[in-house]
DNA sequence: GGCGATCTTGCGGAA
DNA sequence: CAAGATCGCC
């Protein structure tokens, strides 16, 4: 504990009650987390197994755990919870959910297939919101998150898609029962219903957790922050740390509010303040002070920092989209060949995940190795979501989410209007469409063909699944599925190139091959025998695709979203499109709401420990279409003793020329086109 | 009734 | 620029 500072060694060793700690950018929290973790174990006499500790992303799971390992290092951590909320869910779940009458093999839907299921209930009795479809589950998922019931709603919401998405809600959820499924908000929402109304279960959870550390606090919503208070129930030992200008998720649920709703729900909460920062220069840090103060605030905080002055901020105008990712990708290979600084140092962040793309482009073109880290790239990709769904019904042959997404992947001339009547019979006798597909009843609404093809792939699954229960290699009986209806066959027909096939099945053994690894290594927490059911939900939950990503720790720079490098650090930071529309986002713009986006900016601005550019461009490809942009105001914001304009001052470059004929000549040819 | 080609629509962030 | 919707063809 020497390396810790006066405050960090009282967060550490208070632990006579809740305890608050407000953590800037930076100030070491993690140090803070792990350090406390082995100071219980240590000192004070807990057994591993009676902590818990809690985090928003499998990556600080990740690292979190590695630092305690290596802090104890000899003692045993076995039996030590560190897993991010969703997980701690999942576990809960499988392992309680008889209780609330779920079976322990359900599968896990993520947002497109409840989208799916949602707008087929929507398709059904409301044709004509279709195009709220989207509104719809952002609701569900909001009530979700704040533990609200359809039936609490019904006649109690405002407007009248209100009214019809609590209909939804309550249908949706029946669906999800009949499925045998979750969604990602059940993960928190069901174990919070399931101790409410069994507290002796709750008893003994509580006395398994002792001890409790939530990470990243500020992020938490109603039904985390419940569950929480529940599994720290009267004792109240916990440590949360968060930090509420990094407040950045309020889209998904997260109330900043939780941090001063803690002093109101524990009168006793002791607060400490971390406010030294050991990552980036004063400069940076006064450039990020300087943005947030436009913020109001509850708490107040300034950082600070021993790490010197340190270079100015520079701000490149860029004459298009291209030029900024062109610029950046050479300013890395230069810094890179020049002064021999390694490509992990650098990291690119930018506002949305389209954004990669084009710098991915222009990297390659630089054979500059990168990483894109977190984003769902991996798991949008349609070979793993088909092998994904494929999966899925391994484990849960009543998942039609899953069912429906390869059913005719690869073609079994299967189509639409069979599906249909497949869809009704199922309806109609309140069941699964894969068990409707084996029932005699069916038949007679169905061509003789079409009846059979649907009885062959169910013979075909239950063959499948039989065999994965009887085996100790499930992988080699999951590989022997997809040698059965020639996947990589149908991958090389369905590509463009040989190429991107060998591309895509090289996905596919990743996947596979990741999730043999895991069902070899076991279950991390308690010991026990990993069933595959659990390995695939983790799946899902990206955490094992994640695991691999780390393992591979290439030396490559790091592209990713704002959101993602939250809890990152990197000592040259390239921070893209800091326009207007884009950041601030034009959709906060309309709402007005810009606090988070200049929490966002504030983000990326305290990733960067030695060096921070920021780029914007003055044209942009959006819809195809090329549109005039201006800077971000966040730039404005910021001190302008401290920054380094280049490119502002507005003459026409050699690129915007080119730019110019490139202009003129796609509008020739939409000319021509239309 | 299913398939493949063509048109069209629409980018926020994530477990 | 990709996924989804639509359309004509077999």
């Amino acid at each position: 504990m020497s390396n810790l500072n006066p405050r960090q060694k009282e967060a550490v060793k208070y632990i006579d009650g809740p305890l608050l700690v407000l953590a800037g950018a930076g100030s070491g929290k993690t140090s803070v987390i792990t350090q406390k973790i082995a100071y219980l174990i240590e000192e004070c006499g807990f057994k591993a197994h009676n902590i818990a500790a809690v985090t928003f992303t499998n990556k600080a799971a990740r690292e979190m755990k590695q630092r305690v390992n290596s802090l104890l290092k000899g003692k045993s951590t076995r039996g030590l919870t560190v897993s991010t909320f969703h997980n701690l869910g999942l576990n809960l779940l499988r392992k309680e959910g008889h209780r609330l009458g779920m079976k322990s093999n359900f599968t896990l839907f993520d947002q497109h297939d409840a989208l799916t299921i949602i707008k087929e209930q929507i398709n059904q009795n409301f044709p004509n919101l279709i195009e709220e479809t989207d509104h719809i589950q952002h609701l569900i998922s909001n009530w979700k998150n704040d533990l609200k019931e359809p039936e609490d709603l019904v006649g109690r919401v405002e407007t009248d898609i209100e009214q019809i998405a609590a209909q939804v809600y309550g249908q949706y959820n029946r669906m999800l029962t009949a499925y045998n499924a979750v969604d990602f908000d059940d993960l928190i929402r069901l174990p919070t219903t399931l101790f409410q109304n069994h507290p002796k279960c709750l008893e003994k959870w509580q006395n398994r957790i002792r001890y409790m550390l939530v990470d990243e606090y500020q992020d938490t919503n109603t039904s985390q922050y419940e569950l929480v208070k529940m599994l720290v129930g009267f004792r109240a030992q916990f440590t949360v740390v968060g930090d509420d200008d990094q407040s950045i998720y309020s889209w998904r649920g997260a109330r900043p509010e939780n941090l001063v709703q803690l002093q109101d729900d524990f009168p006793s909460l002791k607060v400490v303040k971390l406010e030294q920062n050991y990552r980036s220069t004063s400069r940076i840090l006064k450039a990020a002070n300087t943005v947030i103060d436009n913020n109001p605030h509850v708490f107040t905080k300034q950082l600070w920092s021993e790490m010197g002055m340190g270079d100015p901020i520079r701000v490149i105008r860029c004459a298009s989209d291209e030029a900024e990712a062109e610029k950046i990708a050479t300013e890395i290979v230069h810094q890179h060949l020049q002064k021999g600084i390694p490509y992990k140092d650098f990291a690119v962040l930018y506002r949305g995940n389209h954004q990669s793309r084009i710098m991915e482009i222009k990297l390659q073109a630089n054979q500059v190795p990168y990483r894109i880290a977190g984003g769902t790239s991996f798991f949008g990709k349609s070979e793993i979501k088909d092998v994904m769904s494929y999966l899925r019904l391994v484990i849960n042959p009543d998942d039609d989410a899953a069912f429906l997404r390869i059913i005719n992947t690869p073609r079994r001339e299967i189509g639409p209007a069979t599906l249909e009547k497949l869809n009704d019979y199922a309806a109609a006798r309140q069941c699964s469409l894969f068990q409707a597909s084996t029932e005699m009843g069916l038949r007679i609404h169905l061509t003789e063909r079409a009846a059979d093809r649907l009885v062959q792939f169910t013979r075909w699954m239950e063959d499948i699944l039989v065999k994965i229960q009887r085996s100790d290699q499930p992988v080699n009986i999951i590989r022997e599925m997809l040698d059965d209806i020639d996947y990589e066959m149908w991958l090389r027909q369905d590509s463009n190139t040989p190429n991107a096939a060998d591309k895509r099945w090289g996905n596919v053994n990743v996947l596979v091959d990741g999730l043999e690894r895991m069902l070899e290594r076991g279950n991390e927490e308690d010991d026990t025998e990993l069933a595959i059911e659990d390995a695939i939900s983790k799946l899902v939950l990206r955490d094992l695709m994640e695991r691999q990503e780390e393992e591979a720790d290439d030396n490559a720079v790091q592209l990713m979203t704002l959101h993602a490098s939250k809890g990152l650090e990197f000592p040259i930071c390239y921070l893209m499109g800091l326009e207007e529309e884009l950041l601030p986002h034009r959709n906060s713009i309309e709402s007005g709401d810009i606090e988070e986006e200049r929490r966002l900016m504030y983000v990326g601005i305290t990733r960067a420990k030695k060096k921070l550019t920021l780029t914007y461009a003055a044209k942009r490809k959006q819809f195809g279409e090329i549109v005039d942009c201006t800077h971000s105001r966040f730039l404005d914001e910021m001190p302008q003793e401290d920054l380094n304009w280049e490119g502002k001052t507005g003459e026409i470059t050699q690129e915007e020329n080119n730019q110019k004929a490139t202009n003129t000549l796609d509008s020739l040819k939409a000319l021509l086109n239309s």
